[in-house]
Order: structure tokens, then sequence, then C-alpha cells
DNA sequence: ATCAATAACGATAACAGTTACTATAATCAA
DNA sequence: TTGATTATAGTAACTGTTATCGTTATTGAT
């Protein structure tokens, strides 16, 4: 069971988490938020960061090549990733949940989700170029 | 510049990349591979499947935990991935590359590709339940 | 308010996957 | 065959992450 205990580093995490638009990785949210709790170790922010996502307060977005993104806002939207800067975007775009039906049309399993990451290069980055 | 020279062991990967449907990890080559060179390192394994890789001739695929896997079919397809056993497999699905301009639509940067990966249960995985 | 049970902490070690280094060996063009 | 250069094996180092452990904080019952 395991009953949930408050702690007023987890709170700070999810505070900045939903506060910002940034993606950090969890060394990111470590700096940040040892901003607040200077003697917080990066332990603590991992597991939270865990947990959080365990508990679909936050989503863990796996990327190639460095650690992994955290992202405060739940709702079901996609992802793109700079190639360039290695910044990660929100996509405001049309849901392509039917996807998954199209995957399990010759599929002898059961197709349960899927994760995306579009890369490319982002505006800033073009207009640098 | 850089001019490639040709390598026993490096041929021997491609080889093994070639017949095989496992899309396994660099260490899952290194042990094959070990049974032709004994004395091959695994170091040589990840220089070499990161080469191929680079050359477009063989794929490498970023999974959430766990290593990378590596295969050596590299016409457009995507993958899946048994959340039960870790296996994956070749989807034998329709182009649904036409996200990509989905995902362009209100989006100011430039979107040049993506990777997909369809989670769920394999069959042998559903049958042992 | 005090206490006991236990979750969470900070510090640090351990771990997995991967890359970097270096001296030796293999390839290849002249 | 020689010389230039790439590839190798072996090993150390590195990155991102998880596990361990003694101490601290939270919580629910007294």
């Amino acid at each position: 069971m395991a009953a949930l205990k408050y702690s007023r580093q987890r709170e700070s995490i999810k505070q900045y988490l939903a506060t910002t638009y940034d993606h950090p990785t969890a060394d990111m949210v470590y700096l940040h938020v040892k901003e607040e709790f200077p003697s917080i170790s990066l332990g603590t922010v991992y597991r939270n960061l865990n947990l959080l996502a365990d508990m679909g307060e936050a989503i863990k977005i796996a990327t190639p090549n460095g650690g992994d993104r955290f992202d405060g806002r739940t709702n079901p939207h996609n992802h793109f990733l700079c190639t360039k800067c290695g910044k990660v975007i929100d996509l405001d775009m049309e849901d392509i949940s039917h996807i998954n039906e199209t995957a399990a049309k010759n599929f002898d399993g059961i197709i349960e989700s899927h994760s995306i990451i579009f890369y490319g290069t982002c505006a800033d980055c073009i207009e640098k170029s």
C-alpha cells in the first residue's frame, strides 16, 4: 500500500513542473529546486519525478541522446525536439491516436499506446541560421 | 575524409543484423559476434553499430528503459515493443508519414522526421496469460 | 501535545549503457 | 614490402539513473 506522505520538496518540484514550459531534465529540476532547498539531493528529485509520473501527475518524455524530460502538463499532446538546440516544444496538433488502430490491423498482439517525438529545426534556430 | 577500411568484425556485425529479426541490443550483438571472434571488444561493437547507423545501413531504435536496439532492415517501417517481455517486432502497417504535415500545421519550425514506438502485449505474451 | 510507525530525506555508492583513450594489429595504396 | 592510416582489444571514464542507509519529517492514534 505505502501511503503517500506530504513533502515540501515534492510540492516544490510539482510547482515548478506546473509553471514551466521548458520540459526540464531531472538535473534542470534539481538546479531549480535547489534554490529553495539548497540541501536537496538529486536522488530526491529523481524519486519524486518518477513518483509523479507513476501517479499520472507528470509525463516522462524519453529522448535519444541525453536525459529524459519531464512535463507537468498531462493532457494528451505531442512533442517536438529541435535537433539543433535540443529544446522540447509542445505541439498544438490534432489528435492522431487513430494510428493505434492502423498499427493493430495486421498485428496479432494488442496495441495499447504509442510514443512519438517529432524532430526538426525550431523557429529560433531557423532565424539564427 | 577518413576513408573507411574493411574489417572482418564489422562485416560479421552487418551480417548478423541482416539475418536476424530480433532487433538486438549492442550487448546481444556482442555476445553473438563473440562466437566468431572470441576476442572482440564491446567497444568495437558499439563503434561499428553507430558507424552503420550513421551510414544508413542500420537503424538505431531508442527505447525507454534498457539499451537501444538495432535493426538491419532500413526500409521505412514502425516498431512495436512488448511491455511484458521486451520483444521488439516490425509492424506491417500502412504508411503514416502524413502525420509530419499534421504536426507542422500550427508550428513555426520545420518538422523533418519523427520516431514512433507502439506499446502493448505481443501475441506470445497474450497466450501465456 | 506526545508518541510510535513509517514515509521521505540527504549523502553516497552502485549500476547500466555508452564513449574515450591508447598501444598494437590489420588494411590498403604505392 | 613498405609506410600511412584505420580498426582493434582492453580498459578507464563518463552520463544518467537507481539503490542503500542512517537520519529527519509527517501523520494518525493516544
